[in-house]
DNA sequence: CGAGAATTTGAAATTACTCAACTACAGTGG
DNA sequence: CCACTGTAGTTGAGTAATTTCAAATTCTCG
């Protein structure tokens, strides 16, 4: 637990105290934590399952920011008197979570100022990372987004299998699309190609990365 | 200066200290403050004149991430021990900043705890606003997202003129087309048509919109 | 004035989206 | 156990958006 971000130079007592405060939640698959645009009162942290945020557009399409798996915080929003969380948050399988109201989170981070330092790490990394993603959507090609979206959902979620990676989360093509920008129909056209040339199999819901190497190649930036 | 995200509810006193714990550096128009991959060791305040974080791809390409003008902090960063920056930072004209090392915004946080909720506040926000610009580099057209950075930079940095809403800043088809995630070729016929309508007016270099609300109701979604 | 950089514009090529039709699959209830 | 239904996925054809490349033009600065 020491070796979580979070908890990064707190002891075990200042844990237990942590933990002590939160109040715990289980969450349904599919059923909403918060919502886009709800004051924000509560911050997270994951302790079983998967949740994913996702923005809504005014016209109604969603983009999906993350997947956050167990030991991540999200929410840190929260922590700021008057602010709406900016995403929707929704638990994928079954989940338990872990909740803190800001008035504790106040208290905690004058108690443990660590915790502060702690939480600026967590949100500077998260910027680093939606930095990157920028780039990514401004520089990159579609069939190059979802090759880089899959390894690292691979990464974060893979397992090993006889025949390959397997991507361990029910993930559908539109899901696929809203990570990376596009439209389920070129993600559905651009797996089946890869799946042509044996570099992945999928069926409904699930991929496996049968050659992970080589969808590195795709992924990345190849200066002809 | 209350009235800053950085110091608020601090007093005269707290300021005056943070004031002087830091370093104040000049910077010519162009030159660099740092660059991306240097070791994040410091944390930057801009006084004057205004300074732009752009990412650099493997291939060459940037992607210019923001400018920030007076009055705003970068690179919290480097409050983190070992992190690297994501970006290259640039003076854009003349700038005066202050910066603090990592060890003295350490002592700094402990002595003011409100400093870090402030820090994070500032943190949050600027998650808030990628994640509005993945949204939209996600969904909208590259149109809408010219006339979104036109209006942005309008609002950051505008001037009254008797004839339209002048954007303060030598900025370049190039540097619009590295906010928007295209190409300069896409900006400049973008403009030229808008200039044909009598939306905006633009010199090399600079760009004045002659008529904000319509440029407005081209920069929102609106659902057919 | 001249040189180099920024900008504009046309035309062709490419990428990705849209729409529509079709197929495959999983779960339900008879 | 199987037919039924709705959702997920596939694929083709046409189209729209955007990029690419090349060439001209304009601007700025020394």
């Amino acid at each position: 637990m020491q070796s979580n971000p979070l908890f990064h130079e707190l002891n075990e007592t200042a844990l237990g105290k942590i933990v002590q405060a939160g109040h715990l939640a289980r969450k349904l698959d599919g059923e909403y934590i918060f919502f886009q645009g709800d004051p924000a009162l509560r911050t997270y942290f994951v302790l079983e399952g998967k949740v994913k945020l996702a923005q809504l557009t005014t016209d109604g399409q969603q983009v999906l920011m993350e997947y956050i798996g167990p030991g991540r915080v999200f929410a840190i929003i929260a922590a700021i008197p008057n602010a709406r969380y900016p995403v929707s948050s929704q638990a994928v399988g079954d989940a338990a979570v872990l909740f803190w109201q800001r008035e504790t989170m106040n208290v905690l981070t004058e108690s443990y100022p660590v915790l502060s330092t702690n939480l600026l790490r967590v949100m500077a990394t998260q910027i680093g990372e939606f930095q990157n993603r920028i780039r990514e959507l401004s520089t990159q090609r579609v069939e190059r987004r979802i090759a880089r979206v899959l390894l690292r959902l691979a990464r974060q979620t893979g397992r090993k299998l006889p025949d390959g990676e397997l991507i361990d989360l029910e993930i559908s093509r539109q899901d696929l699309a809203e990570m990376t920008g596009t439209t389920l129909y070129t993600v559905s056209r651009t797996l089946s190609q890869w799946e042509n040339v044996g570099l992945i199999k999928s069926r409904r819901g699930h991929v496996v990365i049968s050659h992970p190497h080589e969808l590195v190649l795709l992924a990345e930036d190849t200066p002809k």
